[in-house]
This record gives structure tokens, C-alpha cells and sequence, in this order.
DNA sequence: GCCGTTTTCGGCCCGACTGTTTTCAGTCG
């Protein structure tokens, strides 16, 4: 995809000015075109034949010259150029912890080291060569050999689900503390971004306990390294993998450290301008005046929304906090009201025993009356899924007749007999068109041929959601979070195609899914589109089951959707018109 | 390299922690 080669060219542009020691404020906006470009859902070549890059935040003239050439010859000319200036085995080494441009530019300069292998080689077998550099001791030597260690084992980021088990276990530690009042994530697993770096937790508590608190952090239970344990920050590694950082606030500016450790770093560094330019200076204890002394109280800081209110912006939701427009809405007044997990009055994607589920219809509804549902809908697999028990024409007739007659027994709750049908790669489905409108609920997904190209995914996703008896396109790019990237598409036109057809987009609450994706999502919604977030529940409790639901809810929230945006905020009576559109 | 209801030039966010510094540089978030 070109936004995320485009983006990766910038980002290595701004490398490799770092280690040649350039303009930072240059780096800086090499770095903040990465990602915008990154970002956005926008068409970027088509923007570029335009000329109209230069609308796009951050993109001045000579990005924009410089993405045009990407687009009329394949390459950056100045891209190329600084490439030759250092040996790019460098780059691998800028990505050990520990290790930034200015000691990466000395390891090379002075030792002649250009890659992470060699790196490792001289501090096992030959430190006493590196002695000479300046800054360089046997601890810092130490830290990073251990820095390369872990990052050979871990892989970058981590779901939802697997981050949010580990912060859950730490902040019930952190509570149990002497002097510890709130505490509460922050980082982007507050903001729920689908993948999560590192885990901030924060908690309040007056300086006399701070000490104390740290010191019961780093010794909990699954710490396995202590990278850092200071006066008010504690930083370590959980089960060899994932680290986790805490820090302890007084009250007073417990709101301040909020927003701050809340990020992104991009959202805050777009605030701080703000305050500046109000002869304002933010930080993690408060907002205060330019010139305040030491230890001078703040304007704000006990909590969020008093230090949004005195920049004059609406407090936003952490979800939205990520540079992209959120600020300048917040100022208006005019921030979406997002839609909340309240708002959810049904579920429209399930599966039983009759195709891969572990529960019978029956539970399944129970489950699904026990979330307070007012409706939902059991969609199992088609007949292509053979090796998830896919229904046959027979099989389904069967498993609809079992469906009403179950719903038959329970007023209280509507329950649709659906189908998950298989949108094959050519964009026509797994059922005749007089199977399919028979059924109460269709859900067309993708499930093979995955790896085809933009164009083509584009058009099988369109055929099918022009099908009159489809509602809604399930997990419409198939991608599962860190092991497989699912189809590239034209949101764009599929959105549009959506709106038009009054097709529903799924978003997938699946923590190993979240498809579509936030900015998918904020697409979708702009051109007109409407959503339904749903589990893709195989179980009713205890696994990939209902109460995902959570998960979903907060992509959309990612994506701007208010509770009109998602069918499934409807009411039964509302719910039953759309369905007959 | 970007950006502008104080600027088209001259600004550009802010602090904690670590290691090796005898007063601070580098890295991180």
C-alpha cells in the first residue's frame, strides 16, 4: 500500500538525518509526515495527480514534491541520497531500547560497527574495544547487550486482550498499596489502540508512599527485569516480554499525569502548542502559567477535563486522541458523541454447535438475555467452510426450523435466524440468492484469497454488498492482528457502495480482529456508511464469546461513530425496518 | 521542513531517569 511505503520513507528519511546529527526540527517534520501518511485512508496517489497533497496537515511543499516523485518515477531522489550516507545496518541498531542516534553514530565513527550482529559480537568477545568511546561504560555496554537480547524474542506490539491481562493484574497490586487512592491505565491501551507498545499505569498517591509503591511494583509477581525504579517512576519487564511502566502523583495533578501518560505523543505535543500560545506551559503536574516559578500552583491538574477546559477545548475522549482532527473539533464544540457500550441492544454475529460454536441455540440465547439484549442474530458458517462444519442447503433449513422454533419460546428477546456466507474471491456467495432470502440476517465474509490485490478485493467486497439480500459484510479485510495483514481495500468506494446499498459494515469486536479498523471506521462513517459492531461470538461465556462486545464498541469509538452510526444500537422496532429495507 | 487572527522569518513541547558527567548528554515517553 503506497500510504505505508510513502510512510516508512519518511520515517527512514528522519533516521537517517538523527544519525547524521541534522536539523532536528527538519526530523521532526519528516517524522509527523510518516504519520499523517500513515494515518490517513485518503488516496494518496490520487491526491498527488491533483495536486493536493498539501491539504493533508503537516505536508508542505517539499514533502508534496517528494511524494510526486515517488509516484512518477517509484523513488525519492533524496530518499536514495541519504541512504548512501550511512550503512543501513545502522537503522536495525536505532531499534534497540537503550539505544539512540547519537550513540549509534558513535559506535559506527569510532568502532567502526554497522549492524546489531556485529554489535553483539564486540560486546561478547572484545569489549575493551568499545572502552575508548566516550559515554560508554560497562553498565550502559551491559544494557545494551540485554536490550538485543530481548528484542530478538519479543515481537514489537501486543493485543488488547494479552496487555490488558497483565495491566488488570498490576493495578490490582499497585491498589493494595499503603497510601495508593486512584489508579487507573493510561497509555495507548487507555486509548485502545488495537496493538499496544508498552503498558502505563498511574497512580495517585501522596509522595510520602511513592517510594514504597514502586518498590511492591517492582518486586510484584511476573516482574522479570527492573529497568528503572526512581522516586516517582518505576519501569520493568513482565514474563520476559511486555514492559510496564508506573507513576505515582499527588492528587493535585493526578488529571495532568492522566492526560500526559494518555498521549499520544502527537495529541500532547499539539496541546503544549496550544498553551504556549496562550502563554501557557503544560506538563505532567499541571497547566501553568509560562513563567511560573518553581513549585507555583497550578491552573489546572486534578483532573482532565479542567486543564481541556482551560486550554478551551471540550474534554476528549482518550480514544479520539490521536492528532487527527480531534483538537481542532474539540475547540468547535463539536466532537462526535461517541457511542458507548450501553448503547448496544443486540448482537448480529454468532455461531452455534450447527457449524464451529460450543454452545446450542438455546444457550446462545440465554447468554444473550443475560447481557440484556433486546435482540440477536445466529449466524453460522456456509458450506465452504468445511472445516468449520459449514451448513449445507439441508443443514440450514434444519438449523433455521430448530432457530424459530427456539425463539418461539422467549418473548423478551428477538432472535433472527441468519447465515455467515462465504463471499468467494470473485465477490459472488456460498448461497443462492433463494437461500439467502429466506433468512432474517445475512452476514457475507470473506474468508479465503485474502492476499488479493486492492482492485480486486475492492470489487468482490462491492458485488457482494450489492446483493440485495445481504445486510451486512463481515470482518470485511479478513486481518488478524499480528499475524496476518487481510486484503488491502478502497474504503473509500466501498463505504460509498455501502451507503448506497444500505449494506452494513461490520466491525469485528474480536480483539484478534478489530475489523474494520478505526480509521476504516471514520472513512465508512463519512461517506455515509452504517455500521454494526458485533462478537463473532463461538462461545456464550468464557473465550471468544459475547462480552467481546466491549472491544468492538471502542474501535468504533476510535473511528468518531456515534450510537446512530451502528444499527445495532437500534431498537427492535427500528432494527426490523432496517431490515427491510 | 512546516507554519502563521501577534510572524512569510524565526520560531518549533517538556520532564524523569540513567550512566558517567564533576554539571550533563542521551534516551525515552
Amino acid at each position: 500500500m503506497a500510504n505505508e511505503e510513502l510512510a516508512a520513507i519518511f520515517a527512514e528519511m528522519a533516521d537517517i538525518l538523527e544519525i547524521l546529527d541534522q536539523d532536528r526540527f527538519r526530523v521532526g517534520s519528516y517524522r509527523r509526515a510518516a504519520r499523517v501518511l500513515a494515518d490517513t485512508t485518503e488516496d494518496i496517489a490520487a491526491l498527488a495527480a491533483e495536486g493536493k497533497l498539501q491539504k493533508l496537515p503537516g505536508i508542505g511543499k517539499s514533502t508534496a514534491e517528494k511524494i510526486e516523485e515517488y509516484f512518477r518515477t517509484g523513488k525519492i531522489t533524496r530518499h536514495e541520497e541519504l541512504r548512501k550516507q550511512i550503512p543501513l545496518g545502522l537503522l536495525e541498531m536505532l531499534t534497540i531500547q537503550g539505544m539512540g542516534p547519537k550513540t549509534v553514530a558513535k559506535l559506527w565513527k569510532q568502532a567502526g560497527i554497522t549492524s546489531l550482529d556485529q554489535l553483539r559480537k564486540v560486546i561478547e568477545e572484545n569489549p575493551s574495544k568499545l572502552e575508548k568511546i566516550e559515554g560508554l561504560g560497562s553498565k550502559k555496554l551491559t544494557q545494551l547487550a540485554e536490550s538485543i537480547t530481548f528484542a530478538e524474542k519479543v515481537s514489537g506490539r501486543f493485543r488488547l486482550d494479552e496487555a490488558g491481562a497483565v495491566a488488570n493484574n498490576l493495578c490490582q497490586v499497585v491498589k493494595s498499596c499503603k497510601g495508593a487512592k486512584r489508579v487507573e491505565v493510561a497509555g495507548s491501551l487507555r486509548r485502545q489502540r488495537e496493538t499496544v507498545g508498552d503498558i502505563d499505569i498511574l497512580c495517585e498517591a501522596s509522595e510520602k508512599y511513592a517510594q514504597q509503591i514502586i518498590k511492591t511494583f517492582t518486586e510484584a509477581r511476573g516482574v522479570t527485569k527492573v529497568l528503572a525504579a526512581g522516586g516517582t517512576k518505576g519501569s520493568v519487564i513482565v514474563n520476559h516480554r511486555i514492559q510496564v511502566d508506573l507513576r505515582v502523583v499527588p492528587s493535585e495533578s493526578f488529571g495532568a499525569a492522566l492526560q500526559y501518560f494518555t498521549g499520544s505523543k502527537a495529541h500532547n505535543i499539539a496541546l503544549r502548542e496550544i498553551a504556549v500560545k496562550k502563554g501557557l506551559k503544560l506538563n505532567e503536574y499541571g497547566l501553568f502559567k509560562h513563567d511560573a516559578p518553581d513549585g507555583a500552583k497550578p491552573l489546572a491538574g486534578r483532573t482532565e477535563e479542567e486543564i481541556y477546559a482551560a486550554l478551551g477545548l471540550q474534554w476528549i475522549p482518550p480514544e479520539l486522541r490521536e492528532d487527527r482532527g480531534e483538537i481542532a473539533a474539540a475547540a468547535e464544540g463539536k466532537l462526535p458523541d461517541l457511542i458507548r457500550l450501553e448503547d448496544i441492544q443486540g448482537d448480529l454475529h454468532m455461531h452455534t454447535t450447527a457449524s464451529d460454536g460450543a454452545n446450542t441455540v438455546e444457550e446462545m440465547i440465554l447468554a444473550c438475555k443475560k447481557l440484556g439484549y433486546k435482540y440477536m442474530a445466529i449466524t453460522d458458517h456456509s458450506k465452504s467452510q468445511i472445516q468449520a462444519n459449514g451448513l449445507d442447503e439441508q443443514r440450514l433449513a434444519d438449523h433455521v426450523a430448530e432457530i424459530r422454533s427456539a425463539a418461539k419460546k422467549y418473548k423478551d428477546i428477538l432472535v433472527l435466524a441468519g447465515i455467515e456466507v462465504d463471499i468467494f474471491k470473485d465477490g459472488s456467495l456460498d448461497f443462492s440468492d433463494d437461500i439467502l432470502k429466506e433468512l432474517d440476517f445475512v452476514v457475507a465474509s470473506p474468508h479465503t484469497a485474502l492476499t488479493q490485490g486492492r482492485a480486486e478485493a475492492t470489487k468482490r467486497l462491492i458485488k457482494a454488498i450489492e446483493n440485495p439480500y445481504v445486510h451486512a459484510i463481515g470482518h470485511p479485510t479478513g486481518r488478524m492482528i499480528n499475524q496476518r495483514t487481510g486484503m488491502d481495500i478502497d474504503i473509500v468506494k466501498i463505504a460509498q457502495a455501502a451507503a448506497a446499498n444500505n449494506t452494513a459494515l461490520e466491525v469485528n469486536a474480536h480483539p484478534w480482529r478489530l475489523d474494520l479498523r478505526d480509521v476504516h471506521i471514520r472513512t465508512a462513517i463519512e461517506a455515509g456508511a452504517k455500521l454494526v459492531i458485533t462478537t463473532d461470538a463461538h462461545s456464550a461465556f468464557g473465550g471468544s464469546d459475547l462480552t467481546l462486545m466491549h472491544y468492538g464498541v471502542k474501535t468504533a469509538r476510535r473511528g468518531w461513530a456515534t450510537a446512530e452510526d451502528v444499527i445495532n444500537t437500534y431498537s427492535p422496532a427500528k432494527l426490523k425496518k432496517w431490515l427491510k429495507r
